[in-house]
DNA sequence: CCAAAAATGGAACAAAAATTCCATATGGGA
DNA sequence: TCCCATATGGAATTTTTGTTCCATTTTTGG
């Protein structure tokens, strides 16, 4: 009534939440701000953790952090936590309603797509987990870090993936050429048999990759290969080639299992060459 | 004893739990399978959810989706769910930490560095769930699908994303240029107002990636932004601006919800083209 | 430096959630 | 078809969590 009063409507939204958040931190009494101050920092955690929780890692007491959420303007923790749960909810058909999707199985327009993908992710990763490269990976890691410049070539598809590499293994120091054909220039003459060369290609296998990587190996370089085919032909002059199976959604590969192998061996390769 | 015990111990990980659910989806009596299905497409509900949640949203009675639980390997639901819970809170305390065992380590230089970025990779698949807000990713495929050309942009990590796009989409006869700035040729005249741009930068931003964005905005194309962080300038002159939020093992960020995002747009985008 | 007001932390209490139990239903072999 | 093993759903129980209360401490203004 005077003018004052702690605000009596809570945010609804999680940006209007943040900008409160930024409002009132530096207003409040030490342990309040201690919990304001927290949570902001620390959005995330509201929607998983209890009062206590909270309390605890923001150093308070939870009857403190308690009063913070009314302060805030919720009713309690349990009104702001629901609207931080929300977000993970409530974009989404309702649940009754999605029990029915997930028994015709035919909607692809809306969510489901994106679910679908993620599943066909998730496996993949899954499989690169029991796939046997691991053995492979050290000794191609160990090949590129005795390398005097890492080669890296991939096309179509398999662009991605090695440009990707290109951006890591930059920012870990190691030498590293992204081989790109702009202009048709194809660079077989940067090539040296000190170099090492990682060629990236899925089936149907892009003849200029093949092609390109077998120049090196003639130029004598050492030659890896990544494919996702026992038939792949750097299997017949590459010195080691792995093999990663990705699943897929209606003819669309993921390229979450070869991206996560590239990232391991790019980190494993500058390991290994700061360790010489 | 006998030799079909229902497994003793739990998924220690995410990757072994949705490994487990795939094997055990098709073995179980009718309402535990509704539970493991249901469970399996939701993974990313069960951080934030009650049982009575899940179970009524799977449709059974909350004594058989515990009874699920402990099937699973769990000793009850709040075990199932601290392991998912997990993932926010983890990479909390040490992070520091974990950049430290991967530089001292040796051991991880077996699979034990592969398996940690399959984890993280896992953990931004079940985010990809709850981060995307599914009507940002419609309204952005319904821009994309009514542009005359899409052009996308992207440096730095963000190019492997950019570049995996340009290719879904060429393949899906959607007319797309890829803005490389090869030649420091930038290619704003290409920009008009019939079309749309995509841009893609993560933290920190890439100014170049900014300012063609916002050069293009400026040209009358409607643009649309793919970014980690509420904070991206992005945000400012974009139509619509998506936030995936990415795991990372020891500072490396992983690509695999903004690459599966991007799939699934580029899919969506060519669907929504056909059907006008 | 003192008194009043505000803030704090712990403990008590209330609410909600997880978990177990048991009566009923269901399905597969004799 | 009947019986037995197994699955199921709801209600009872236990545990955890949210919330409030109050005595003690700290701060503020005179």
């Amino acid at each position: 009534m005077t003018e004052n009063d702690q605000q009596a409507q809570p945010p609804a939204t999680i940006t209007a939440a943040i900008n409160r958040l930024d409002e009132i931190i530096g207003t409040l009494p030490k342990r309040m701000d201690q919990c304001a101050t927290f949570t902001r920092r620390n959005l995330h955690l509201v929607a998983v953790s209890t009062v206590s929780d909270m309390a605890k890692a923001a150093g308070v007491a939870p009857s403190v952090y308690m009063r913070f959420c009314q302060v805030f303007g919720f009713g309690g923790y349990s009104d702001m936590q629901a609207l931080f749960r929300e977000q993970y909810t409530s974009f989404r058909p309702d649940y009754e309603e999605r029990l029915a999707t997930l028994r015709s199985d035919q909607d692809h327009s809306s969510g489901q797509l994106l679910a679908d993908f993620a599943e066909a992710g998730q496996k993949s990763l899954i499989s690169l987990g029991n796939s046997v490269a691991n053995d492979g990976l050290i000794k191609v890691a160990e090949g590129l870090s005795q390398a005097r410049i890492v080669h890296l070539i991939g096309a179509r598809r398999a662009f991605a993936v090695v440009s990707n590499m290109a951006y890591l293994l930059e920012n870990l120091d190691v030498p590293t050429h992204l081989h790109t054909h702009v202009g048709h220039l194809s660079n077989h003459h940067l090539v040296s048999p000190e170099d090492a060369m990682l060629a990236v290609t899925f089936a149907p296998f892009s003849q200029t990759t093949i092609n390109d990587a077998r120049i090196a190996a003639e130029r004598g370089a050492t030659v890896f290969g990544l494919t996702d085919s026992e038939k792949c032909p750097l299997f017949e002059f590459a010195t080691e080639t792995l093999v990663v199976r990705e699943h897929e959604v209606a003819g669309f590969r993921s390229l979450n299992a070869s991206l996560t192998l590239t990232t391991a061996l790019s980190v494993l390769t500058a390991e290994k060459r700061k360790a010489t």
